[in-house]
DNA sequence: GGTTGACCTCAAGTTGACTTGAAGTGGCAG
DNA sequence: CTGCCACTTCAAGTCAACTTGAGGTCAACC
């Protein structure tokens, strides 16, 4: 099993090795042991750093992606609740893909003002019911 | 055209008064005039919370979404600029669908520890390269 | 016309997620 | 064996996005 310093798993992940050294001081990811007092990481933490990354994007907080996501992957979650927040996930996935229709309607639709666009209009009030819905 | 209070408009669209105060201070929405000290607001602004509630969700920042959808959802950016964001916003629905499967996958996989199943390493292995994509 | 309660302003505080700086360590190429 | 440079620790600083608190206002109902 191939070991890395801190640099070049910074390097795999995109993320700067003091966010690295934060991450692995709140628990979220972990190193394999020291070389001199250099961290050495293996290759499931980039996988850890992905699944990381992936959660952050979705508006996870590091402690909400701690506890689905645990060291070895296992969850601390209990199943109902993982399923609910990926039914929440396919919710929000439904509001980024209108988002991203709303975003190419207002680089090209010519309107005066896109308040007034029945399609842009019609590409909203779906959001705003979203929103209600997440209150109750 | 009917005119609401901050607390009507907080109720709808699931945001705290104070934080809708501090919208129109930063110039994110703008209500219509005031009813002696209390602002006023209307339907517009209800879509405006609305598009600006999904591009939180997508990871913009409050400065980001101000200039992709100004006061009349005219946005302040080249056409070209909006298309790329909504190419991004694309892949980031990829990477959220990509979570919301490996959600279902730790939930439900009876495997000893998922880093070493292949359904999920395979879920993770797409991460790990739209990652390496984003830093190109 | 008095009380109530939702509103107001403005400054200061909070939270999450990092980043920076200073001072030190140690593996390795030359 | 010396110098370099990527690493180390730990405390303090930063930034966005709000929230809180104190003290004040006023439209509407009784």
């Amino acid at each position: 099993m191939k070991l890395i310093d801190i640099g070049v798993l910074s390097e795999q992940s995109g993320m700067s090795t003091s966010t690295l050294r934060y991450y692995e001081d709140i628990g979220l990811i972990q190193s394999v042991g020291r070389h001199g007092l250099r961290r050495q990481f293996d290759a499931q933490a980039a996988t850890q750093l992905a699944l990381i990354s992936l959660g952050k994007m979705a508006g996870f907080s590091l402690d909400d992606i701690k506890e689905m996501f645990a060291k070895d992957g296992a969850p601390q979650l209990p199943r109902a609740e993982l399923h609910r927040r990926a039914d929440a996930l396919d919710a929000q996935i439904r509001g980024l893909t209108r988002l991203r229709d709303a975003l190419h309607h207002v680089a090209d639709c010519p309107a005066e003002t896109h308040m007034k666009c029945p399609k842009f209009k019609r590409l909203m009030d779906f959001a705003a019911r979203a929103k209600a819905r997440r209150q109750a």
